[in-house]
DNA sequence: CAGCACGCTTGACTTCGGTTAACTTAGCTC
DNA sequence: GAGCTAAGTTAACCGAAGTCAAGCGTGCTG
């Protein structure tokens, strides 16, 4: 059974190849709050356990160990998530820190309880989807409001979940997945995005869009 | 804040007290499933961190932090284990592991939330009183069943939770916490103990009988 | 294409919690 | 009260995960 440390390096470089498709040394140091050694250290460790490939100054890879690895782990941590927010009734923006360290103590009879109980959710409350127990994924298909450049009209799909104070800022301006929302405009020299959500006007910095994932809007959804 | 480590000491350490009234090196080692040299080594660390008192080859005793520490730990355990029988529906005899390894890591907010859900309860499935946050405990008041001698109505107080293949034998036999039973006789020669359960009689040998722990009935209990 | 800067790795050391082996100490037995 | 035994402690060491300082490698820049 993997330490905590292996299983926070091994989710920082699935989370940090998903982000940036590369995984260096330094980003992981900065993920993780430790040195550029340590993480350099640590990747030998990896690779001996076969969880990754590491060829020295190249990148690293996770193999299908590693990443299925790392999807149990954020399996536990979005399933956490969206136990303390819908059964226990805590905020969405206070459970991120809880579930990072319970993700690493749960026993699988916990795991399959919580599915079992939340009757298999396919996403956390912050949108992000649930990996199956199997280690796979939904691709992931929505991109960043902020790249967004004409209106339109489009679906949040989910919000990065990891700053809390964005994320009740989110909630105030009714920015939560599963929500349609019109892109009116952006205000001119990178100024905020001017939205429509629930009928209401909204401004958004181009900062705090950049947390925001949004999709077109299906036929299916428009109802909303 | 202490390691898990630190934790399971401390806690080692006040339940050898408050079961054999002594806390002896050796009976730590067993407990925590460690060398002696280990206990030595961090009975000097703890007493640095005035969490016990500590006089080489003399015992051993928790301050009033350590004891502090102690009932923290153990109200978490409790409430996690109640949590995962009343609110989650796991079963008794499996409870016990999994709270061991989350005690350690929920936070204040996570141990107030399952508290309030649960209603403020005052004991864990297995009969055990819940500490208070501000670090008291409700008093033992109950004996060993395979102390009582004499023909009597008695109330199941507590079971020792940490044998599942136990629990599930004093739960097929109906010998839970709040069931009122009568002694009815010992067999001879240490014989099993012969008990009226609901209306049947079952029999338990003196080894269980050592791990249920009885009270005389009162009369608020008497309608049972 | 030489040189250099930056990023990555190696090396030497720390802390924590554990081990085994060797040695004290307390308390019991004669 | 001397001596032994069992329990407790100290010493030397290990592995995990971290640190800082120093040494490589890669690839960009002039």
């Amino acid at each position: 059974m993997p330490s905590p440390s292996v299983e926070d390096y091994i989710k920082a470089i699935y989370k940090a190849h998903a982000d940036n498709g590369s995984v260096a040394t330094q980003e992981l140091a900065e993920r993780l709050h430790v040195s550029a050694p340590a993480v350099s250290k640590m990747m030998r460790k990896l690779s001996v356990l076969k969880l990754i490939s590491h060829a020295p100054y190249q990148g690293v890879e996770l193999t299908r160990a590693g990443e299925k690895l790392a999807l149990e782990i954020i399996r536990h941590h979005r399933l956490i998530e969206l136990y303390l927010v819908q059964a226990m009734g805590f905020s969405w923006d206070s459970v991120h820190e809880e579930a990072e360290r319970l993700e690493h103590h749960i026993s699988e009879e916990f795991e399959d309880k919580i599915d079992e109980l939340l009757g298999h959710p396919t996403a956390c409350p912050h949108g992000d989807p649930i990996p199956t127990r199997a280690g796979t994924i939904a691709p992931i298909t929505d991109r960043p409001l902020a790249l967004e450049r004409s209106p339109a009209r489009l679906m949040v799909k989910r919000v990065s979940d990891e700053d809390a104070e964005l994320l009740r800022h989110f909630q105030a301006l009714g920015v939560t997945p599963g929500t349609a929302i019109e892109l009116v405009t952006q205000e001119p020299f990178e100024g905020p995005l001017v939205l429509k959500v629930g009928g209401k006007r909204v401004r958004l910095t181009p900062q705090a869009a950049k947390k925001v994932f949004v999709d077109a809007i299906t036929t299916s959804e428009e109802d909303k």
